[in-house]
DNA sequence: TTGTAGGCGTTATCAA
DNA sequence: TTGATAACGCCTACAA
């Protein structure tokens, strides 16, 4: 393996000439850089991150904090995170948490202890607090809306979302609406519940606590919203699924249930993951890939910025 | 951030000490030992690895090789690895490469480049002669039976998993028994479809070309085969449906082309994961996480080994 | 059993 | 516009 002097005595200039052409600085003489770029060719050679990054006093390094990986929601941020990582030179060193708020603080502490670059935390426990204390270690990006906070965050108007699919079947004639949840706590998951809260009082519809299905994030989570169901004098017309899975699950078990999809239940799923094209889910749009990007963009910026995007109600059959 | 020479100076000693320390080396006296420690808390000192790594010459950063990551079947593999490397301070590269051989040798070009420690190679499409030649540069490691090569791997027994699955289905009367692939030019693919092969000859029944359902991986196209088969004058009564998410395709839409599951049509999926659980589908269990932890084991290991893992058939209500 | 000193491959300061 | 040289933090002959 080539290295810098190898490339300086092969070009006929100093290390220093040679290093001013790597990282593109100026005051090198045209024909001198010419030279050392051939050289380099020639050579074959390729920096040495190691000593580049020891030098630099950093790590290259982007920690990505999410729960779980296994879920499609996760793994395309990642998917989006990870393209635009390579592009950049940059590693990833994913930090699947659970939501076990010890696994978290570890991500941070090696913020502190410059064992990563910076922090992309996907989904949290931890308070907002605590990771505003580890700032100063580090850019720390949120996927979430941060407004309360001094961070860097992307985010999605999960109220706004709510509304405007509350609306959708409202329009479609549903006045007993029903929505599932994963956890309650969530930023994303309070304004849901707030953005339906506001819909039922301003259309004048009675808040029924039972049209909450909480805990759920899977299939099997969407067979027990209809299990549970099943216990109801009333039972809604329509269910906002936080999440295809969910949706797919209602769907898949409806028949056992006697139920017709959308004469008799309604569903709208979130993400437009393959699942909901697969099944022709009714579904909001969450452009997971690009906001991956978009939050790596931000984990290596030097200014703190607040990026949103929005989300596209997808007309399918479930309505 | 304190570095070795602070911790000398604290505990008394020179660096040489203290190095020995960190890289429990002998030849250090008890008690010097004990004031190291101690003064490796009292300063809080980490080591720098980008300096361990300069030093030592490697980069501690393994290569994940894998098509997609948002397939529950590769994100279950990236879990267990990455929770091995985490234990062992290594970090992850992901390389997506949707079976582009152009990234699937950028990634074997990393190695060699010592971009990377070693790579593991989740799946593949460019050939074992190339990917060999690139043995000298580093640790390479395959998930699938590698046989023919030098190569460290681990592998499931596809042939005898099928030959199982076969013959579960032959036990509960099946005779015209088809199944689907992704691409069949895998190894995996190819050992199916040998068994496949062999199973009926040694059953004496007939071998169908469209029973095999090609480019198979989603549910979406689990529609597609009930669609082909409807064009068929006589069709299989079992699909072995190689992936849970193919299997579940299948049986969502089922009830559109009027055929009950298992009565009509028996299916087995493969993988069991949590859709197979959730539509109690009846599967073959592939332990991906531990399989990650064991690719990652020889990724990191001196000497090149073979690891078979078995699978087990696990019997629900779609046969 | 311990310590001194040189070097891993870069970058950056400073003098020329 | 160039180049010599001192770091960055660690490991490891080699000497003691």
């Amino acid at each position: 393996m080539a290295n810098i002097r190898d490339v300086a005595k092969a070009a006929g200039v100093s290390v220093t000439t040679v290093s001013r052409v790597l990282n593109n600085q100026p005051y090198v003489k045209e024909e001198k850089e010419a030279a050392v770029k051939k050289a380099i060719k020639e050579t074959g050679y390729i920096p040495n991150i190691n000593a580049v990054n020891l030098k630099k006093g950093k790590t290259n390094l982007i920690g990505v904090v999410l729960p779980f990986l296994d879920q499609p929601y996760f793994s395309n941020l990642v998917q989006g995170i990870s393209q635009a990582a390579s592009v950049h030179q940059y590693k990833l060193v994913l930090y699947q948490t659970g939501y076990h708020e010890h696994q978290e603080k570890e991500a941070l502490e090696m913020l502190k202890l410059k064992q990563i670059d910076s922090l992309i935390i996907c989904s949290r426990k931890i308070s907002l607090d605590i990771v505003e204390s580890y700032q100063q270690y580090g850019n720390i990006v949120l996927f979430e809306d941060g407004e309360q906070t001094s961070l860097s965050y992307t985010f999605i108007d999960h109220y706004a979302c709510f509304i405007k699919a509350l609306e959708y079947l409202y329009e479609h004639g549903h006045r007993e609406i029903g929505f599932s949840i994963n956890r309650l706590e969530g930023t994303n998951s309070r304004q849901r519940e707030q953005a339906y809260r506001d819909f039922l009082k301003l259309k004048g519809l009675p808040y029924n606590e039972k049209y909450i299905f909480k805990k759920c994030l899977n299939i099997e989570d969407g067979e027990r919203i209809l299990k549970e169901m099943g216990t109801f004098q009333k039972r809604p017309t329509a269910i906002l699924a936080t999440g295809d899975q969910v949706a797919a699950g209602i769907i898949t078990s409806s028949s056992k249930y006697q139920l017709k999809i959308p004469e008799d239940l309604a569903v709208i799923g979130f993400d437009d993951q393959p699942i909901a094209r697969a099944m022709s889910i009714t579904t909001v749009d969450i452009p997971l890939y690009s906001i991956g990007q978009l939050l790596f963009e931000q984990a290596v910026s030097e200014k703190v910025s607040h990026k949103e995007v929005s989300a596209e109600l997808i007309e399918r059959s479930t309505v």
